[in-house]
DNA sequence: TTGGTTTGCTAACAAGCGTTAGTTAGTGTC
DNA sequence: GACACTAACTAACGCTTGTTAGCAAACCAA
């Protein structure tokens, strides 16, 4: 199907340039610059420039779900879990470091109903680890500590650390066990 | 002075919504709407659009080495000297949020030459924190680490803290205190 | 009272915005 | 060879953008 493929493009630059300049800022005579095509040719493939947004924000929101929830529901040890979840967290971002970009900064620009929706599901995900956080401290793994304070420095250190510096491949593995332990360990260990 | 009460009333106005919905998204009639004036009026007071951004972002940068660089310097034992660091830069945020908040995340649509100035500024600062960091470990009272990794971590934390969590007053010192000490405890003891 | 400064207004500009309409050339299917 | 589909185009739409020009009322100093 080269509709998808061509839909798949589209996606992507934008991806690049909302990360870039920002959603606000992109207009789709530049987006569409950068596919050697016509402004107005986008909309053979898209409805409008917010569906865009949309599909990204959302599809990341599906992808963090994807990797972190399985990790949640396993018969780790808490410290273990924890671990393994801000590991699957930050290779999720790794992996789609423009995705996660905009999903993290742009996701503001949605219209109603989706910015509502998005608010909500953003909320759920970030329980998870809140969740996980009080089990350890319940299970007397972790020290005593104010458990969204927590969950959500974790969280904030994790999501800028890939912000400003280029994710190689090569080292991008290691980076991520090294972040994740640092996090756990300074700041959970009892 | 009127003139000046007038234009810090369009700096005060224009911080909140370029935080709230972007400087792209926020039209000069969007923050004339705010004042109660025509978009035109506000010609009057400054000299374009961009100018705001600049008086805010240099504006905060200014704010947050003149409250830092002083501790850098100081005599304090390298871990007192990091907290202590690191509780300047916290309050200089919760003092100002908006600000900080535009600070962190709209400086990318400063034109050439300030975005260059900007960035150079920026990374000036991050290596107070970085230098700071090495000085413990070479006085062996952090533990061996990278200290870009480890400085920018912390600064990612902090600086994703105060995003969406209200900072009242009251609670705001404790607050500050309790994350600078858990971020240094945890991260940086050997 | 005069004259300047401050602060607002209305009207308008050119440029850029997202988007629609209508068309056309190429491609694969019966 | 006819037909539908894909993916591009040009032209244009109504609207919003940042900004300028010119003017008027209010205030303050001399």
């Amino acid at each position: 199907m080269k509709t998808l493929a061509r839909k798949d493009q589209i996606r992507l630059k934008a991806q690049m340039l909302f990360r870039e300049r920002g959603y606000s800022a992109t207009s789709m005579r530049d987006l569409a610059d950068e596919l050697g095509i016509e402004a107005a040719s986008l909309y053979n493939h898209i409805s409008s420039k917010e569906e865009i947004l949309q599909g990204i924000c959302f599809g990341m929101a599906e992808s963090f779900f994807a990797a972190v929830e399985p990790v949640t529901l396993s018969a780790l040890d808490p410290k273990a879990k924890l671990q393994s979840a801000l590991e699957a967290h930050l290779r999720v971002i790794a992996e789609n470091s423009d995705a996660s970009a905009v999903f993290l900064h742009e996701w503001r620009h949605l219209g109603e109903p989706f910015l509502s929706d998005f608010k909500l599901m953003r909320r759920r995900y970030e329980k998870l680890f809140v969740t996980l956080v009080e089990e350890g401290i319940a299970r007397d793994s972790f020290k005593k500590m104010d458990a969204r304070v927590v969950a959500r420095t974790i969280l904030s250190a994790t999501n800028w650390t890939f912000e400003s510096q280029k994710t190689s491949k090569s080292d991008g593995d290691a980076t991520i066990q090294q972040i994740a332990e640092l996090l756990v360990e300074g700041l959970i260990r009892r």
